[in-house]
Parts: C-alpha cells; sequence; structure tokens
DNA sequence: CCCACAAGTCGCT
DNA sequence: AGCGACTTGTGGG
C-alpha cells in the first residue's frame, strides 16, 4: 500500500499496439486502398493497398458503432493529404502525430529517416552512421524494415552502397514507384 | 542466456 | 557477377 510506489500507473502503455489502435480508415488513391491505424496519440501505422494484412474478421464483427473521435478525423484528413503528395513526390509539409513504437535504436533510425528530403538518398551504412553505429548497418536495414509508416517516414529513400535498391516490406515495385516520383531513377 | 535471422557491405575469385 | 565473412539489433526458444 505504500503511496511511493506509483510505478506508472496513470496510463499503463500496452506493449500490443493492436490493442491501442482506436481506428483504422482507408485512404482510396489510384494506386489502392491504404490503411491507417490510429491510436490515442496519432498516426501509428500506413498499411500498403491489399497489403495481405489485417484478416481482420474481427473487424467484420466488430460494433460499427463506434464513432471516430474528431481528433482522429483531423488527423486522417492530414495523413490522406500528405500521402496523395508523398505518390505524387511532392514533399510532405504537414503529418499528423505519429505514434511510432519501438525500441531506442528503431526510433533514431526513423527520426533519421524524416529529416532525408524528397528526391534524396541514403545508403543504409550513412544511415546507421548517422546514428553514431557505423556497423551496424544490417540492423539499421532491420528498422528501415520495421518501419510502421512506409511512405510518410521515407524509408524508401535509403539504397545499398552498391547502387542497388535493397529491400522494402511493402514489395520492391513500390520502393521503384517511389523513388521514380520524386525524380530518381532506379536501376 | 544463447541462437538464428535480416531491407548490408566489403574483399576475393 | 557470385560467394563468404563479418557486424549488430531483434525476436524467439
Amino acid at each position: 500500500m505504500s503511496a511511493s510506489h506509483q510505478h506508472s500507473s496513470s496510463r499503463v502503455r500496452s506493449q500490443n499496439l493492436a490493442d491501442d489502435i482506436l481506428a483504422s480508415l482507408t485512404i482510396r488513391t489510384v494506386e489502392g486502398d491504404f490503411i491507417a491505424s490510429y491510436t490515442s496519440k496519432g498516426l501509428a501505422r500506413l498499411g500498403f493497398p491489399a497489403s495481405a494484412e489485417l484478416p481482420s474478421p474481427a473487424s467484420a464483427s466488430a460494433p460499427a458503432e463506434i464513432p471516430v473521435p474528431d481528433s482522429i478525423r483531423l488527423w486522417h484528413e492530414l495523413t490522406r493529404r500528405a500521402l496523395e503528395d508523398a505518390l505524387c513526390g511532392k514533399p510532405v509539409s504537414t503529418v499528423p502525430p505519429l505514434d511510432l513504437r519501438g525500441t531506442t535504436f528503431q526510433r533514431e533510425i526513423w527520426s533519421t529517416l524524416r529529416r532525408i528530403p524528397a528526391g534524396k538518398t541514403m545508403t543504409y551504412s550513412e544511415l546507421a552512421a548517422r546514428i553514431g553505429r557505423p556497423n551496424a548497418v544490417r540492423a539499421a536495414g532491420g528498422a528501415c524494415g520495421a518501419n510502421p509508416v512506409p511512405v510518410l517516414v521515407p524509408c524508401h529513400r535509403v539504397l545499398a552502397a552498391s547502387r542497388k535498391l535493397g529491400g522494402f516490406s511493402g514489395g520492391l515495385d513500390w520502393k521503384r514507384k517511389l523513388l521514380e516520383a520524386e525524380g530518381i531513377s532506379v536501376p
């Protein structure tokens, strides 16, 4: 009963992202329907069209009467606009708050990714070096792969040192498409 | 705690 | 171009 042992009671942050998703809304684009998922803190995930994800039988049986909070509607509008710009290769001006969950290492990587301007690229080596871990090149690639909000967190701007593409969680076709939209020619 | 894997890179053939 | 060695964060046993 120690009052001193408050732990961090007020808000238990669930380790499980899925449990904290308040709403998953689609964004219809010429490329297909993206799915944006939000927590109380912001955009937590952006899924590519037909990403074979979200089998969501739960979604089908889910109570549809839960209203989407206004704050999320606003965020979603920002996401929609940002995504449309990004797909055209235009620099993304405004994005909603991001609720990016990951290890310290991953967060540093993602943070660095966000500083790569549209039309510019970086190698996995440089990315790793940029956060002070020049040897964690492969791990940097892993962190890119774990990026929960692709496109808006531009992991597609990271290429292999050998002037090759490297990988992409959404499929290399997407990586090429995104890069070419930004005027970057890819082999 | 130990082990295997991964969106890499470099050197050698 | 292909192959192996090496590196290091991450997740599973």
